[in-house]
RNA sequence: GGGCGUUUAGCUCAGUUGGCUAGAGCGCAUCCUUCACACGGAUGAGGUCACAGGUUCAAGUCCUGUAACGCCCACCA
């Protein structure tokens, strides 16, 4: 009866998808009949393409979506992507580069983002195309994009709110400068080359008290010409002394110098304790700078222990900088030659500087030392020119409040973590609560809505616009201004300017963006070049989604949700209507139920979504967070592009299809952090010569000699793939999923469906099964499927996803197709007179296809939000042979799976699954019997033999009746011709033995094997036993634990002494019968 | 440097509030083309739970330390 062909996903994948799209499952709407389950996509890149990450993430998000749209949520999950700023607008501005040869600069700001929309347009759908093939249920009506318009709203009100608020403002930041390309750039794209350089060890002279008196700190000021030579002079001289005439210090870029504003060593460092406080001259600028003690930037045991500190162009310095409340200089251009705060150097390039500065402080004789010297220097990764760290003015968020806010809902358990430990991660890193830098030097985002006048308001008040050490900090405090009416703004703009000497910022309403841009062209006034960070616009969107703030108060207070901090989140793990209808998408879907993603952007994003839900909705935007592994190669690194060492989803999805894909990546959501997953390459060679279809490949290996020389390359470092088109990339683990989904197909075709066709054992709609009309083995895999439910349900309710996944596994490769399958099948088939199998037709046969059809109808249902594509095909055909199932009452099933509700967990039956226990204890000891046989006749060159002839089988009371009533399945899963069991049957001579729980199995040998291997085999197991005996003898009889432990262990030991004195007794007399 | 994590069978990993005679898949060995499935069935071998201490009646599980490996963050005047 074989149904033939394995399965075959890319015959029912496309199909499938096809008909839930059709049907409309995917997408929700606010219902006032059901609780809303809602999860927000972590945005994927509009540059992207799906990898393992995506598949692991998003396979998550689907099978908790599945599950719960199954349970009767209205269940909607939000797709969309990332306008990604920086990795966007690096792709474009590459591919300009290399189809037309030109720069952004040459096609100016308004050419090269129109150049993005329109890449965006023809690519930015890619991703969302992927993860359709990995089977994604996402609401795709609700498709958003961070840049699109619904989403620029949310971004531009956030903005104004914010601004308004005192919550952004315009500080120094220290960028990564890219002096060639004249941007700035990101951390990412910077790579580290060692480079040979030169160590300057140089002398700043000690200032006296009295030389120094008056100058307070921070403040610098310009020293005499006269007070600086004598200084220099002090410092020069024969017997001038390190540490009180002068300091010495060291760098890699002496032209720094000229920003530096102090020198700093460590508080407790012995040798300089009396010049805390005290100053140096600073030579060439001849400029006073305090000598200042900090720890964490000076180290004692390093060089002198004395450390320049150029805030304006270190990264540590500009730490310690801030931490001592030091000026900060910028002394390059944005094309890196030195300004006008470099003094005498002002105008010449920072290389001629260097070399300028070195001879300069050779001639006052203040250069000690020159080393050679190998160093990392930061490159820019797009002009491979090194970066300058430098000083530049950007806008930021206070973060003081807003973290606060975050990490109590953290503490508090309204954001609660699965696993709980990366709790941690979020609370350290708001802890830190350091402001968030929100401008880029880029030209693809939302562009900062701020405005400043730069133009001339009359004739005399001509502002001075010159950047001087003063206005970099009296710009901090300039005047920030957020207008909320139009004709207000023309009113009040004016007064401010005049009062604030036109140095004011203007941030306009959203709503009047557009007509305040018109007056502010024409009035002298210029937008803010920069664009905000991508994570701006990211941190808004479970609220920018839904709509906020169109009608944002309207809408709560239609729904009758009012005072909105103090309605509670959203519960995921109870059903629970809410009895209004929420009148909006937000007051419905708001908050989200579940975030899922990986650990590495909890601080980017998750921490980021907390502070803005909380602020301008007042309730986290989710209630759970799941943090998923990182998938790595099998040498435990991260999979990347780069090394070459990924393995591609879609490479995955061709070989053996998605629910193949999508069950071994749920079985790898554990709750570790890092999942490793060998990485292997199948060459075109191999395919020709294997085929095309995966199961083709059969247990063959698939590398050929060569493929294996291309994949040793491939792991080295060269992708293939990628740059030839070769072969394919997978790992061995996706056969587990592949053979799993198999055997699911196999099972449900070729054995249930096949006997359900055509029997009356579906058409007796109407009448009851009572419990008594079901058989034992029937109890029993309804007591395992109801094990099954329950444990799953748990185990959703924690996100162990993979502990979902082996579940399902277990239960029905196990239970159902490895014991229920086969116990059942006697009372399906019978051999006719002329030999034939046929189907049979009494009762008990009707009940067992009843039930058949009912475990795989709740099997599918569990099964399908982890393998949706699999359970759905087999629900149709399931449908088609039995469309009214159900066990005490038939019932019509639901034209949809995805639709259909998730099985309840009934009872367990516990006398049954020891029944059923015990007597797969004997089958397992008669097959094992055999085996035995079996291997020691073919050691001897005999026939191995088919079955068992004869068993005889000894029982304790309390089983007896239950193992004779399963003779025929004794003999016919245990392989014996005759089977005979009771409570006082006598053992055969020259039996093998196997000795269970209250039960022995006796095989009359008959010449089939050697008994001297019996006696050993029973002798080694006595052994064993015994150990395990006298280690709990000695556990019973210690007074400590019978008094400590509690009672139900102690009971419980006590019953397996029991059990095991008892088995040892038997072993030993039927060692005697074998004279042992 | 700071933080987090991992170390259990040849490989990849599970192991719940401590109660374990430590499990799975792959691989391995032997047998089976028996009427769903060779992407299969059956049976078996294989482990001092990284190491050293400690807590406890009881430790794979909790604590401390050591070692190796990995990830994230910060950075090397």
């Amino acid at each position: 009866m074989s149904n033939g062909g394995s399965y075959d996903p890319h015959a029912v994948e496309a199909e499938i998808y096809e008909f839930w799209e059709a049907g409309g499952y995917f997408h929700a709407e606010p219902n006032a009949e059901r609780p809303p389950y809602v999860i927000d996509i972590p945005l994927p890149n509009v540059t992207g393409a799906l990898h393992l990450g995506h598949a692991l993430n998003n396979t998550v998000q689907d099978t908790l979506i599945r599950y719960h749209r199954m349970r009767g949520y209205e269940a909607m999950w939000m797709p969309g992507t990332d306008h990604a700023g920086i990795a966007t607008q690096a792709v474009v501005e590459k591919q300009l580069k290399e189809t037309e040869n030109i720069t952004r600069h040459e096609l100016g700001r308004e050419g090269l983002v129109k150049k993005i929309w329109e890449w965006k347009e023809d690519y930015g759908g890619r991703i969302l195309g992927q993860l359709r093939r990995l089977g994604a249920s996402c609401d795709w009506d609700r498709t958003r994009f961070t840049l699109d318009e619904v989403c620029a709203k949310a971004v531009y009100e956030v903005f104004f709110q914010w601004f308004k608020a005192g919550l952004i403002y315009r500080g120094l930041r220290l960028v990564n400068w890219d002096a060639y390309l004249q941007t700035a750039v990101a951390d990412d794209e910077i790579i580290h080359e060692t480079v040979k350089g030169k160590f300057w060890h140089y002398r700043y002279p000690v200032l006296t008290e009295e030389e120094s008196a008056g100058l307070a700190a921070p403040a610098m000021r310009e020293m005499p010409e006269d007070v600086a030579r004598k200084a220099i002079a002090r410092a020069t001289g024969e017997d001038a002394r390190m540490g009180t005439d002068y300091l010495s210090v060291a760098t890699t870029r002496p032209e720094t110098m000229l920003g530096d504003t102090a020198v700093c060593v460590h508080p407790s460092d012995e040798r300089y304790q009396d010049l805390h406080g005290r100053y140096v001259l600073l030579p060439l600028q001849n400029r006073a700078i305090p000598i200042v003690a900090d720890g964490l930037l000076a180290k004692m045991e390093l060089g002198t222990g004395c450390v320049k500190v150029t805030p304006g162009h270190d990264p540590n310095d500009y730490a310690c900088g801030q931490r001592n409340n030091l000026a900060m200089i910028n002394i390059l251009t944005t094309d890196g030659k030195i300004n006008e705060n470099g003094g005498a150097y002002a105008g010449q390039d920072r290389y001629d500087a260097r070399e300028k500065v070195v001879a300069d402080l050779e001639s006052l004789g203040l250069m000690d030392q020159i080393e050679d010297y190998e160093h990392d220097v930061g490159h820019s990764d797009r002009s491979k020119t090194p970066i300058e760290p430098m000083l530049s003015k950007q806008w930021f968020v206070k973060m003081a409040d807003l973290a606060e806010s975050a990490m109590e809902a953290a503490r508090d358990g309204r954001v609660t973590f699965y696993p709980q430990r990366y709790e941690k991660t979020y609370l350290d890193w708001l802890g830190e609560k350091r402001d968030w830098c929100i401008s880029r030097q880029l030209w693809w985002g939302h562009r900062i809505p701020v405005w400043r006048f730069t133009g001339v308001l009359s004739a005399e008040r001509v502002p001075d616009v010159e950047v001087t050490l003063q206005t970099w900090i009296d710009e901090e405090k300039v005047w920030h201004e957020a207008f909320e009416e139009h004709k207000d703004f023309q009113q009040r703009s004016k007064t401010i300017l005049a009062n604030t000497g036109m140095k004011g910022f203007f941030c306009p309403r959203p709503d009047f963006q557009r007509a305040f841009a018109e007056f502010a062209q024409a009035n002298g006034f210029e937008q803010d070049p920069d664009v905000l960070d991508t994570w701006f616009s990211s941190a808004l969107w479970p609220f920018s989604t839904l709509g906020w703030p169109d009608n944002y108060g309207k809408r709560f207070r239609d729904s009758g949700i009012e005072g909105l901090s103090e309605a509670p989140a959203t519960q995921p793990s109870t059903l629970n209507p809410q009895s209004s209808i929420p009148a909006s998408d937000l007051a419905y879907f708001y908050p989200t139920t579940v975030l899922v993603t990986s650990r590495d952007i909890i601080t980017l994003w998750v921490a980021r979504m907390v502070m803005t839900g909380l602020h301008f909705i007042g309730r986290v935007p989710f209630s759970h967070v799941h943090i998923h592994p990182v998938i790595q190669d099998g040498q435990g690194r991260r999979m990347s592009k780069s090394t070459g060492n990924g393995v591609d989803p879609l490479d995955i999805i061709q070989l053996y299809g998605t629910d193949a894909l999508r069950f071994t990546m749920a079985q790898m959501d554990s709750e570790t952090q890092d999942a490793r997953l060998p990485v292997d390459y199948i060459c075109p060679h191999c395919e020709a010569e294997f085929g095309q279809k995966p199961h083709h490949y059969g247990r063959k290996t698939v590398k050929c000699e060569k493929c294996k020389q291309e994949f040793a390359t491939r792991v080295a470092g060269a992708d293939l793939h990628e740059k030839h088109g070769l072969g394919l990339t997978t790992s061995p683990k996706f056969e587990l999923g592949r053979n799993f989904c198999n055997k699911v197909w196999q099972a449900s075709t070729g054995f249930v469906i096949s006997n359900l066709e055509g029997t009356k054992g579906q058409r007796d709609a109407g009448t009851q099964v009572g419990a008594d009309a079901l058989g034992v083995e029937d109890r029993w895999i309804l007591s395992r499927l109801a094990g099954a439910i329950g444990e799953i349900d748990r185990r959703f309710a924690r996100y162990q996803i993979n502990e979902v996944a082996n579940t399902l596994y277990n239960f029905f490769w196990n239970d159902f197709c490895d014991w229920y399958v086969e116990l059942v099948k006697p009372r399906l088939f019978e051999r006719g007179t002329d030999g034939k199998v046929q189907p049979k037709a009494d009762a008990s046969a009707d009940v067992a296809r009843r039930v058949l059809a009912h475990v795989l109808d709740q099997s599918l249902r569990m099964m399908h939000p982890v393998m949706p594509f699999v359970t759905e095909a087999l629900w149709k055909k399931l449908g088609a042979v039995a469309p009214r199932r159900g066990l005490s009452e038939l019932r019509d099933a639901e034209p949809a799976l995805i639709k259909a509700a998730w099985p309840e967990a009934g009872q367990r039956d516990e006398q049954v699954e020891r029944e059923i226990d015990a007597l797969q204890d004997v089958i397992r000891a008669l097959r094992d019997t055999l085996a035995r046989i079996n291997t020691s006749r073919s050691g001897s060159k005999q026939p191995a033999i088919g079955k068992l002839p004869r068993a005889v089988i000894r029982a304790d009371a309390s089983i007896a009746d239950g193992l004779a009533a399963q003779v025929t399945v004794l003999e016919r899963l245990g392989r014996c011709e005759q089977v005979e069991v009771g409570a006082d049957v006598t053992k055969p001579d020259e039996s093998a033995t196997q000795v269970l729980r209250g039960v022995e199995v006796y095989v009359p040998l008959g010449g089939l094997m050697d008994l001297a291997a019996e006696k050993k085999r029973l002798q080694k197991e006595r052994n064993a036993l015994n150990g395990h005996l006298e280690r709990l003898t000695a556990k019973l009889s210690n007074e400590g634990f019978v008094s400590k432990a509690p009672a139900a262990v102690v009971e419980q030991e006590r019953g397996r002494l029991a059990e095991m004195k008892d088995r040892l007794a038997t072993l030993d007399r039927n060692l005697a019968d074998l004279g042992g």
